[in-house]
DNA sequence: TAAATATACGATAGAATTGGTCGTATATTT
DNA sequence: AAATATACGACCAATTCTATCGTATATTTA
């Protein structure tokens, strides 16, 4: 599950939006350069976005963006799955994409990929964009700049 | 975290390897035969799963690739990271490809992402393959042929 | 009502990644 | 020496990703 820069942007501009929801529309040049997205790349993914019904845009001079539902009612899920297609690390172990592999009855890893899988989805889809914003407000426990190795890496 | 399927074709055959264990080389063409990887592929694969020290060869008639270590020495983690580059949903959470971000000071979901790049790499480095492979014996509580949702979806 | 400013949207394109083939060299066993 | 195995670089087609451009259209404000 890797996130393609057009969804990283995505996110980056609902989060925008979040923080000023409910003041208004922000014009999309503002939301650019905010988050520093190319303002004729977000055009295309503030489309889509619209289409989904998470965003209204309001034309003209004072016009712009504005998120179209509570914060709390889009999941996180949602966003990545739109825009990366899928969230499972494989195509066998997708729900929404689940594609057969003539192996699967005699693969011996599919259980654990899809045990990734569940754990994936289950955060992902638990975590709406409200709870993401606020839980990013406390100073948590632990968000290091660069995610020294716990014991694990990336 | 997506698996290409120079990834999944190698770990096909790493288990391959691990269920023959202890029970001499097995040629390339048997290799790809059985798990059903395009053998001149396979070929590239296999040197560098060689390289890492993963593997052995030996050449000439009855040869072919043996497992180099133990298969509770080989961490799954390990594969996917060699041949995919990076567990990490993005580079600003990740240890060993670790990208700076701009914008990582404001952004919003970077815990988020942190999260969930802990689990995936906590699950990962936990298991070895021998570890997948017994586990994949004992038919589990749940491994449905397509995993149908479980209130989430991939 | 005209000017300014906003979104809408299809076409196109460069770059990077992925997935794979081919030719050939070399090592080992029988 | 023949047969069979791995070793390895060059090359390539398809796809995906990221982004730009031109232009059409809707709305507000002066
Ligand atoms: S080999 Fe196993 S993991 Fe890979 S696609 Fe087939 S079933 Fe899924
Ligand atoms: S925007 Fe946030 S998530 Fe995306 S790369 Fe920058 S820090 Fe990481």
């Amino acid at each position: 599950m890797k996130l393609s820069k057009k969804t990283d942007y995505a996110l980056r501009v609902l989060f925008t939006l979040v923080e000023h929801y409910g003041r208004g529309p922000i014009p999309i040049r503002e939301l650019a350069r905010r988050n520093e997205v190319p303002k004729r790349f977000l055009e295309h993914i503030m489309l889509e976005m619209k289409a989904r019904g998470w965003v209204d845009s309001t034309p003209g001079k004072r016009g712009g963006y504005t998120l179209a539902k509570s914060p709390d009612k889009i999941m996180m899920g949602e966003v990545v799955r739109h825009f990366d297609g899928v969230l499972a690390p494989i195509g066998c172990v997708s729900v929404t994409h689940y594609q057969p592999c003539s192996q699967s009855s005699v693969c011996r890893f599919r259980p654990f990929l899809l045990n990734i899988r569940n754990e994936i989805a289950r955060q992902m889809d638990q975590a709406s964009l409200a709870g993401v914003f606020s839980d990013s407000l406390r100073p948590s426990p632990e968000t290091p700049q660069n995610p020294s190795a716990d014991g694990c890496e990336t």
